[in-house]
DNA sequence: GTCTATACGGGGATAGAC
DNA sequence: GTCTATCCCCGTATAGAC
């Protein structure tokens, strides 16, 4: 591992830290740079501006959260299970659910920088989701796959939102679950992993 | 009408222009000012500050949308339906859709101009939408009342940013349509007003 | 009351020395 | 690869012209 490299992650640790404690826009490139222990035109050197190294943050979230969701061998049941697993998940990084939840809604601008990588994301998402669902509720009544496919992915988003503004007016993981569960793609045996997480 | 009215008014009709545009951050108090023909010192004379430019741009919105939901006289079912005349209308104006997205995600931060009135705003659809699907959901099997009314305006929320990523992938009023059905809020007889909008 | 001119501290980004 | 110095823009504040 060259130095380069050494300093880049040094620089992305400090900025993941420092952007899930304050949020993006509290956070200055001197604050990076100083927690990494260099000037920000240091930094500057490594990424070309702030929202590169914001973007670098999130998709290093992506590799961990992917493979449940995208992965070739998850089959449709666990990947609802999955779904479940991620909300409870994000209750302990509000920070981080901040960052993607804001960014999500500026990369709207088809001139941002991240447009089409979020884009791309829905797109396969609900793609990945439509499949699963297709197998769950061959049959059933209520939404098409798709639909519902749509449905579940905005419902999670939206009550990102809810969540981030009053964090004990929402209980995203029971609405979540509550929602697989009217449209059948869970049984109303067990409410997911634990109950306690 | 006098002139410090008529240049409030000059002033807020371009803020809500470039926000709708641009969003919050992106715009400044120059930007606005320019458009609206004096310097952003002029600006300044009738608002205290930016924040109470976001305000007041938010407030007049609202004095058009609230009555639909929050007024006095309208009953359960009606209710359901203004849900969805409100998420059609919102088709035809991608601009402001995008600025309240916008907005009520960027309020999440707690030092956020807007963080109170999105808090509040939010807190008091919950309250209306639990009461009227109190009445309708009455011994329904499901969500109870609460739940189902994070559930939906979350729906409507997420729906608005995949939507505003690529209009062609989702179709908002259909799928708040479908959901509203699945809870047993709309009976299957019609999914609304009407079919073409 | 309405507005311009100007200044301050802090932000992101760039140029060029080392 | 990292620094210092610099640039321009931001929100905000004040002084003063009309």
């Amino acid at each position: 591992m060259t130095k380069g490299e050494r300093t880049r992650r040094r620089i992305i640790d400090s900025a993941s830290e420092l952007f899930a404690k304050s949020g993006y826009l509290a956070v200055s490139l001197r604050d990076i740079a100083a927690h990494a222990g260099l000037t920000h035109a240091g930094v500057l050197h490594h990424f070309p501006n702030k929202e590169a190294m914001l973007l670098r943050v999130l998709s290093r979230r992506d590799e961990v959260n992917a493979p449940l969701v995208l992965g070739p061998d998850v089959d449709p049941r666990k990947l609802v299970d999955n779904l479940v697993t991620i909300t409870e998940r994000n209750t302990g990084t509000p920070g981080l659910v901040a960052l993607y939840a804001k960014l999500s809604v500026e990369a709207t601008d088809p001139e941002h920088p991240a447009h089409a990588y979020f884009q791309g994301r829905y797109r396969i998402l609900r793609e990945r989701l439509t499949e699963a669902f297709a197998v769950l509720l061959a049959d059933r009544p209520g939404p098409s796959p798709a639909v519902a496919a749509q449905q579940l992915l905005a419902l999670m988003d939206g009550l990102q939102t809810q969540w981030l503004l009053d964090p004990d007016s929402v209980d995203m993981r029971a609405a979540v679950v509550s929602f697989t569960r009217i449209l059948g793609l869970t049984g109303p045996e067990c409410p997911g992993p634990t109950d306690q997480s």
